[in-house]
DNA sequence: AATATAATTTAGACAAGGCTAAAAATATAA
DNA sequence: TTATATTTTTAGCCTTGTCTAAATTATATT
């Protein structure tokens, strides 16, 4: 069907269109599958010769129905594995990203929908993230980020606006997790920094780790 | 570490030493990799560079103590894979080579023992083949072909000599599996055909399947 | 509006891994 | 032991996906 290295980028296509809501720029989409602009840009020309973009030359990129319908089966893949790799194999999730990137692009017409099942269907990765359905259906929560919480509220943490493994070794270190019950204990006017609650302990977050924080109320 | 193209190279080499047990020809081994001798030459050359081979010209060509180790990996994560697409995501013996042919080459330090843990380490795969250890080492089963059992012998289906899809198929229709007890009731001198019976029912074999056959008395 | 800066595309090159056709080496046979 | 056939290697080319450097287009600034 598509390459690897087209899989990767119509994932990362999808992934920033999700992220930003607009067309996708060249460089953008070259920081993000982490190579040159002008490779990038003779990608494009091919996925679009595909089908699966919409590119005209410097107006930036969109997929077009067939290509997000791709784009979202390489999803299902890497958060199906994903789920296999902590719930079946015990790694940690800020392990199994690189991992799932390979196993994402393994072919075979029946894999993914034994996996499913094998998983009892899974509908959210282990960063909280949705997985879409065989038809590419993605099931969405409504969450709103720790930094719009008011002092006094509480919530659950579902799931993360960055999910790098940086950004999760800084998670264990603290000790939070998906579905931990938060509270906000305070907000320091000075640098936005939050003061919170768990069942466990409290402490103080910065403004940027709370944004990658999103909350179910 | 090696491409994938240098893995199955090795693979084929190994297996290929197993069964032939002299050096290996460019030839056979552009029709065990489905490509063409020149093709071979080219990739054996950089093989030899690596160390993982010794290779002279038009000498044919024999794995090194570094190739050898390389390629019972490769076969390890093969055959662990395959267990896992058999016992866990109940595939068919006869519809895991494909797949296992592609996560085979799933690069992770830890992910292939990890897989083996979770699969309570089995000592052989879905066609009895055995599974090498983290070390290479590989348990052997003394074994016969059915074609050396006199009339009236008995033993167990332990292994077969070629797992192709096409003969697991053709077993999966004549009711035979692995594990099955085996008795030879008559043998045909005309063609060598074997009349054997099971547990369930009585079948010939003709002395082509027979010879694909290994029986542990 | 003209120009400087930033983003994007083009042109040309490279590595990996494959191919075909031709040349060279080895093996087989008369 | 030549002559023929087979096997293997070499030479040169192709595709994919990448890169650098240069050229082009878009954007921002004055």
């Amino acid at each position: 069907m598509f390459s690897q290295a087209e899989e990767n980028y119509l994932k990362a296509i999808y992934a920033l269109e999700e992220k930003l809501q607009k067309n996708i720029s060249t460089n953008i989409l070259a920081s993000k599958t982490q190579t040159k602009a002008s490779s990038v840009t003779d990608m494009l020309k091919k996925l679009a010769i595909k089908q699966l973009i919409t590119y005209k030359k410097y107006q930036g990129v969109q997929l077009t129905k067939t290509g997000k319908d791709a784009a979202l089966i390489v999803v299902r893949k890497h958060r199906l594995w994903e789920y296999f790799l902590v719930n079946k194999l015990n790694y940690g999730w800020d392990e199994v990203h690189d991992i799932a990137e390979q196993l994402e692009h393994i072919k075979s017409e029946t894999l993914i929908d034994r996996l499913e099942k094998f998983l009892k269907s899974p509908k959210f990765d282990p960063h909280g993230d949705p997985i879409p359905d065989k038809d590419g259906k993605i099931m969405r929560i409504k969450t709103v980020n720790l930094l719009e919480l008011k002092v006094g509220q509480k919530g659950v943490l579902d799931n993360l606006k960055d999910s790098s493994d940086e950004f999760l070794k800084y998670l264990n270190k603290k000790n939070l997790a998906l579905r931990d019950r938060i509270k906000v204990i305070d907000i320091e006017p000075f640098d936005n920094s939050i003061h919170i609650e768990t069942k466990t302990h409290q402490l103080v977050i910065s403004k940027k780790v709370a944004g990658n924080l999103n909350i179910k109320i």
